[in-house]
DNA sequence: TAACCTTGCACTATCGATTGTGCAAAGCAA
DNA sequence: TTGCTTTGCACAATCGATAGTGCAAGGTTA
């Protein structure tokens, strides 16, 4: 499937151009406000808060301030952060911890936080896990330890332990897409959602509601987890409304890995009795599995298949066959949890947030 | 297409638990090597070596280590990173600056750069800057500000102004994906890429060579891009070859903006004498308004069309037709960059990596 | 002109670590 | 016992900023 592209070798040296090189890279020593006192024969705290602005409560000529700052541009002066976060014990920064970056909804999830912290002056600033209960707890630490002035914790295997560092540490908080019960928690409305996506699937194609009838499934996922079993219970409300009728056996959520998806889709669909009529596949990486077994089946049994999945994905809309989406509202989430962040109560609670449908086309 | 699903509002408050709650906020004070100085009666500067490893050769005898130890294990201590980078003036951070995380190339990228990182016992950082030249500088300063140790600069507008910056501030740091003059650069080999795909592209249907002359095209992205201009180059010079002809109208590079480059489709089609047999999309952004064109296009017309990506992703592998994709080394692009960050040689220069093909199916 | 206020800044402690240096006690050889 | 070396640690300076406080010079009011 993939092929190494034959180069002269893997890897090829060009282009050793000597332009200006960068020589003595250790020499270099930064200008500091103390520097800057000599230059200009002020004193080291007088251009400090020239610099930071608080000059003028601190009663300092604007002409003073002037010709230091202009100093400062000249020599190129930048203020060391590490210095001003130790004094004042905040850093400026808001860190965002995720399982992962390649995947649509944690790569808009720090899309977005990007954007509405440096909106409040922030840097923002990410780190991901890989699903690493102790990469999270030691990335959480390492993130308090340079006094981030807050910090968003997003899909994490266990938020509560993260809570407890935050606040032995005394450090604002909130859970993202996963809720915990130590800190306020921002979540998708995952039963409203699925509730949503199910009655679209029904109302995909006439007649649905006897045609489904034991022949709509859910796939992917843990049933464990949190936002998987209420969007289960989403899906089960609305067939057993629809169909009157449901059985467990249209659950089918023992993981996400497409491999094992597509096994089950397979084993659901050699039943010709009970083989799907509508399969709801929860996220977009379940949802690869199921393609990659979809692909192999009849084209005109796929195109007679309601399909849809709890997940988004542009490229989906552009399947052989449509797909009903349900996308989360990111910036939505963002959006709270700032709130949620900068409000006086930290009493835990969940805050959900509705997603959206995207219907096929 | 995107519908609000109808909740009660747009926001629900639920589950206003009490469990824990967390009251004093501000009132925590972190303890420090002086508070376990005076819990142990040893010095503060005893207790910083005992701490950070370097008391053997402070000939600090073991059993007070260990005494030292277990009391700061009790009482939850945390080194100040702050305090430490400050006074070493290195922070243990490693700085990524990248365009975007929504796109499945940077997604990766971030991802084997924090895999690398954590391998040098760094702590990996990643900021995005949304193509901004300014946002890019003042991260960067930023970054700078906080003393990370090293900066990877991927697919900037303008590397060779963080260049200066880093420059300035005596910090390692190396170009990904976009060359610099002025730092040490890794890439992917476009022009090896572009040759391969396009010969992928005439072999993908026997008899190519003279069906596809004049019919193949190249889509999106913008000639004067340093990785475009590479790929028009590779694929100019295998259409040459192959076709014994090339016609600059054959390249459509003006841009990556889906709409656009959907309407650009639009019009290459109208002519039946020359309307597309084979079709190079450049970056999967342009492929996207690619693909909303060909949705429109009679199926056996897109069936009979080749189809070549330059980028990956895994949805393209379930579309109605077969796709050839490129798909960068990423993990060869962060092991080169970091081999070019730890060697003493910072000339400016470029390092190519190979990307791979993924065949369709 | 005395008493007081305002302006404009300098001095100095402080944040929490690291690190060069000094020095007493212990150990050892002569 | 003397003199020297090693062991084990304490002291104090330092990194670069911020912030509380003090104080002289110039203005104002009575």
């Amino acid at each position: 499937m993939a092929l190494k592209i034959p180069g002269k070798s893997g890897r090829t040296c060009a282009d050793g151009r000597h332009t200006e090189g960068s020589e003595q890279l250790e020499t270099v020593k930064k200008t500091t406000i103390y520097d800057l006192a000599q230059l200009s024969g002020a004193s080291p705290s007088t251009v400090s808060a020239a610099l930071n602005g608080t000059w003028r409560e601190r009663r300092i000529k604007e002409s003073t301030v002037r010709q230091i700052q202009s100093i400062a541009a000249r020599e190129g002066y930048r203020t060391n952060l590490q210095a001003r976060g130790l004094r004042q014990s905040r850093s400026g920064l808001a860190g965002l911890i995720m399982p992962m970056y390649d995947n649509r909804f944690f790569a808009s999830l720090a899309q977005s936080f990007e954007v509405e912290a440096r909106r409040r002056g922030l840097c923002p600033i990410t780190v991901s896990t890989h699903r690493d209960p102790e990469e999270e707890q030691r990335t959480a630490e390492t993130l308090i330890s340079y006094a981030v002035d807050s910090l968003f914790i997003a899909g994490a295997t266990d938020p509560d332990a993260i809570s407890r560092l935050c606040r032995d540490a005394g450090l604002r908080h909130v859970n993202v897409d996963l809720p915990g019960s130590l800190a306020p928690s921002v979540i998708s409305d995952n039963l409203a959602g699925a509730v949503a996506l199910t009655e679209a699937m029904f109302d995909a194609k006439p007649g649905a509601d006897a045609r489904l009838k034991g022949r709509i499934y859910f796939l992917g996922g843990r049933e464990k987890d949190f936002a998987t079993s209420e969007r289960i219970a989403g899906f089960r409300k609305v067939v057993t409304r629809r169909s009157g009728d449901f059985a467990s056996e249209q659950v089918v959520a023992t993981g996400y890995n497409p491999e094992t998806v597509a096994r089950q889709a397979q084993v659901l669909f050699q039943n010709p009795e009970t083989a799907p009529r509508a399969l709801l596949v929860n996220s977009t990486i379940a949802f690869e599995g199921g393609l990659s077994f979809l692909g192999s089946l009849p084209p005109e049994t796929v195109e007679s298949l309601v399909v849809g999945c709890y997940d988004y994905d542009p490229f989906v809309r552009y399947l052989r066959f449509p797909v009903v989406m349900v996308r989360q509202d990111v910036e939505g989430l963002i959006r709270e949890a700032f709130q949620l962040l900068t409000s006086e109560d930290t009493t835990p609670r969940i805050v959900k947030v509705n997603p959206a449908l995207i219907a096929p086309g």
